[in-house]
DNA sequence: ATTAATTACGCAAACGATATCGAATCTGCA
DNA sequence: TGCAGATTCGATATCGTTTGCGTAATTAAT
């Protein structure tokens, strides 16, 4: 196997202890200056690195934070990534990145094995699946600092991260109406995750006071977050199979936005004069689309950064943290052709 | 901090030494199975597992793979990974994944930090700024089982998994000169990238075979992927400001496609009429695009399974293996509007 | 000169699990 | 009864690092 130098060849080199290598290297005030620099300088001339496997098992800091979220293959998560790792390379800290792919079991696993793998903290987007976080809550008791982010729950006690999923799909609601839209639908997420109920919410608020009916058959929900193409379908049939059909529909995630375009396409409809199109979708290249995209873009990348910011100001704190808040990120709409 | 339950736990509540239980959960020969039975159902009542961390540091297996690739945000990487991930998963494996955003710098810091992390085992797919590979020579000849995918090196005698990118842009390349185009143009990435070359090469054979000139000036190279947008932009002012200009253009990659659709709708080339376009990517909606795009797409998601099984078969395997082999998978084109 | 304080370092235990070696108990056989 | 061999388990070293404690050597104070 792969076998690295150790602080026991330092010590040997050099005729000393490892005690006193050690403490050379991390500069304890015990060690003499001369020595110091001597096993500085052979440390750096042998490119000598820590193993942090060592480290972790003596139960210090590691500088690795673990990531879990459902789906890298999405373009919110993974620009939400490069925002966690943008803040955690320079902080010295690695990340660690886990899907669970809206399972449950998967992202207990994961879970499981980033903590027993001693990360230092652990940056968390829920899959459609959890329901129950007593798993997630024994660790939090334990001490390991965790952050929520997008897809959060009121059941712990932490810092958490969102975008303002309530005015987004307020806003684009609006929009709608506003573009003379009448008959309203919601493509959306799982029923139990966080940004579905935000973006209900949200939606509802709109209709209501521009005095529209809320009609629960306009709101559809998509157990795997459009991950399974069919579910998506199923969801526009039900749709458009209504005496009443929709003439718009705000959609809550990427994949059930293109998915939904895909649908129209394969259904002659025209977006937008059959049917008005607003996505929540972080794809960066709308404009592109046919029609181009009315889309609300969530802050995925700034949203990973402040995330990330407060997880390392957990771990580095030096009392336990017990005042957490939940910080609101402001999402953007931009009008294109397709509403 | 986080801590979970130990052999010692187990031992002490049992009235038995470490070793003995150890040996227990291990199913040792040497234990009676009465006490294996009794340790078992112990370890399973109180929901213990092992720590991995001080596994690693024992210098046993650890059923942990390292994954490195440039960017995360990019369709074929995340499709390669949900493969890798698939058959890693399967086999027992967790995946650690790192990204070095095509710097040679990053990619070397966090191939380091995996290896010292004790993986098994590295999926590496090279940053396009990397020319030695010295480093992972090194880890290699230690004993560190590497598999590349996508972007290899000839430097490393190992299992390699690539597209069949030669072929692949030769189709790409006849198929517009059977569209009747005639001055082809060819924008790829960096040109040390062996994905470059070998796409570089079907490109010239296509159009050596049909008797057109090979123009130099009509091959365009991206250093960052497109990850910088100017570059592109540069390389499309490079091919546009020629006197002949070009009439098609094979473009390398995902990001590189996408630019160059949104830079011909600001200068208002029509596609397939001004510029035939046929571009290698993995969007998985490339009949949304306007208009619909023809495709290279590459078998990215069998491309991370292959890679995995491979590395597993090198990590699992009681011998040492010198005979290595380079797996290369077919590409599919698809026509659709653009060319 | 004797004691106290300071400096600079080494010894050994610890983290959690495994493996080597050795020891205790039991069985079978003469 | 005595002894070899099998069976079952424990003590200990180990991985690489940190850390509490001990101690020798030097310096300072009395």
């Amino acid at each position: 196997m792969y076998e690295a130098i150790t602080i026991k060849d330092i010590s040997k080199a050099l005729g000393l202890s490892t005690s006193t290598v050690s403490r050379a290297l991390r500069g304890s005030y015990e060690i003499s200056s001369e020595t110091k620099k001597l096993v500085l300088e052979y440390a750096e001339k042998i490119n000598y690195r820590p193993n942090p496997v060592a480290l972790s098992l003596k139960g210090r800091r590691n500088c690795s934070i673990g990531v879990i979220v459902s789906e890298i293959a999405n373009n919110f998560f993974s620009q939400a990534i490069n925002g966690i790792e943008s803040i955690a390379y320079n902080r010295g800290y690695h990340i660690i990145i886990s899907q669970s792919h809206e399972s449950y079991e998967r992202e207990v696993v994961n879970i499981q094995h980033l903590a027993s793998r001693s990360v230092d903290g652990l940056l968390v987007s829920l899959s459609s699946e959890t329901k129950d976080l007593s798993y997630l809550m024994n660790m939090h008791e334990k001490g390991m600092p965790i952050v929520f982010f997008d897809r959060i729950s009121e059941g712990l006690n932490t810092f958490k991260v969102i975008a303002d999923n309530a005015k987004a799909s307020y806003d684009a609601t609006n929009h709608l109406i506003k573009k003379g839209y009448k008959r309203i639908a919601h493509i959306t997420n799982a029923v139990n995750l966080s940004i579905t109920k935000e973006r209900l919410d949200g939606y509802k608020k709109a209709l209501e006071e521009k005095g529209l009916p809320y009609n629960e058959k306009y709101v559809q929900y998509c157990n795997h977050g459009g991950m399974v193409a069919e579910e998506i379908d199923v969801a526009i049939k039900n749709l458009m199979s209504q005496k009443q059909k929709p003439d718009a529909v705000v959609t809550a995630s990427d994949r059930i936005t293109t998915c939904l375009l895909s649908a129209a396409k394969k259904l002659k409809l025209k977006i937008p004069e059959n049917l008005g199109v607003v996505g929540f979708t972080n794809t960066n290249i709308p404009e592109l689309f046919n029609p181009p995209l009315t889309t609300i873009r969530q802050p995925a990348f700034e949203m990973g950064q402040v995330a990330t910011e407060l997880l390392i100001k957990i771990i580095e704190s030096k009392r336990p943290i017990t005042e957490f808040e939940t910080k609101i990120l402001d999402t953007e709409l931009t009008v294109r052709e397709s509403a």
